[in-house]
DNA sequence: GCGTCCAGGTCTACC
DNA sequence: GGTAGACCTGGACGC
């Protein structure tokens, strides 16, 4: 089987990517905590489904090879695809010296850059990271995962059952009671499908929101102007898109500030957290999600060496 | 097996 | 701008 080597910098991980939050667990990646191994179901442009593996044992630093089930010979335009798309999902290229180093000012938070933490695993595309985003809502964790495996059968078939994610044109195209059927996600259907009959009649263009040159809050109001994403699911988004001058609390985030930052004290609102995050800036985000993941990096699961 | 209750974030109507 | 109630599902619980 074909194997594509993706080019790293230096400080990146990709373990710690890989877990670095819950997406690892939703469909159409899978991840075996046992094997240190991620896979993915990924439809490229030209219809072609293939399988990505990625190993723990077989990254070094600098280089992270992908096997490729599926396809016998990869073109050339195939490999630039797969290399650009995993590229954007492990963040590759988020530059994370400048957030590293603060947290080396705090003692707090030493151990962000010991254990390799700042990058998130996102979806290759926004259209995905929205439609999850939108499944996390309102809801609690084994929910996501099942509307997320209900919503991935409706995508290409890869073989075995296992499917690619669901272009919006496929959703697009369903009935609103189709879906529901299908996807079984409450009333978030609805935005569901508003959401991908939006992305293909060109009224928005989700890809394009990638420009850094758009600033936060341009982003938060655009993303906040979709059906069913509220504070929460906005500041989830610009997360995942590499902008953390935003929080996203939810409940878990309120829990953990009352165990690890005020002492078993719930906050009085969600003002009270956004001002012990307000010191950390344009990461404050980032330093948000840390305190969610510290148990898991200290965790019996994840292995310093990884 | 069935009914009831609860958790979760956002929307809408209303003040 | 702030608040109350509805939205929908899965899971826990009691019977």
């Amino acid at each position: 089987m074909p194997t594509i080597t993706l080019t790293t910098p230096p400080d990146f991980r990709f373990w710690p990517t890989a877990v670095s939050h819950g997406w690892c667990d939703l469909l159409p990646y899978q991840c075996d905590e046992n094997s240190r191994t991620l896979t993915r179901i990924e439809r490229l442009t030209d219809g072609k489904v293939v399988k990505l593996t990625m190993h723990n044992a077989d990254f070094k630093p600098g280089a992270l090879p992908i096997q490729v089930d599926g396809i016998q010979k990869l073109k050339p335009e195939q490999v630039a695809e797969i290399q650009r798309k995993i590229s954007r999902a492990l963040e590759i290229d988020r530059d994370l010296t400048v957030f590293h180093t603060l947290m080396q000012t705090n003692a707090r938070y030493q151990w962000v850059e010991r254990v390799g933490a700042g990058r998130m695993l996102a979806s290759p595309t926004m259209w995905e990271d929205l439609v999850k985003t939108l499944f996390t809502t309102n809801t609690l964790w084994s929910a996501t995962i099942q509307m997320c495996q209900r919503c991935v059968t409706l995508g290409e078939i890869y073989a075995n059952g296992e499917h690619a994610f669901p272009t919006p044109e496929r959703i697009a195209a369903m009935n609103l009671d189709n879906l529901n059927t299908h996807v079984r996600a409450g009333y978030r259907g609805a935005y569901l499908l508003e959401l991908a009959q939006r992305i293909v009649n060109g009224e928005v263009d989700v890809e394009s929101w990638r420009d850094p040159n758009i600033p936060s809050l341009e982003l938060y109001k655009r993303i906040k102007s979709l059906k069913g994403f509220g504070d929460y699911a906005a500041g989830n988004m610009l997360r995942l898109m590499g902008h953390f001058d935003r929080l996203a609390t939810d409940t878990v985030c309120r829990e953990v500030y009352k165990t690890r930052i005020n002492n078993g004290v719930p906050a009085v609102d969600d003002k009270e957290i956004a001002a012990y995050y307000e010191p950390f800036g344009a990461w404050r985000g980032l330093v948000q999600w840390m305190d969610v993941m510290q148990d898991y990096y200290h965790g019996p699961q994840f292995n310093r060496s990884d």
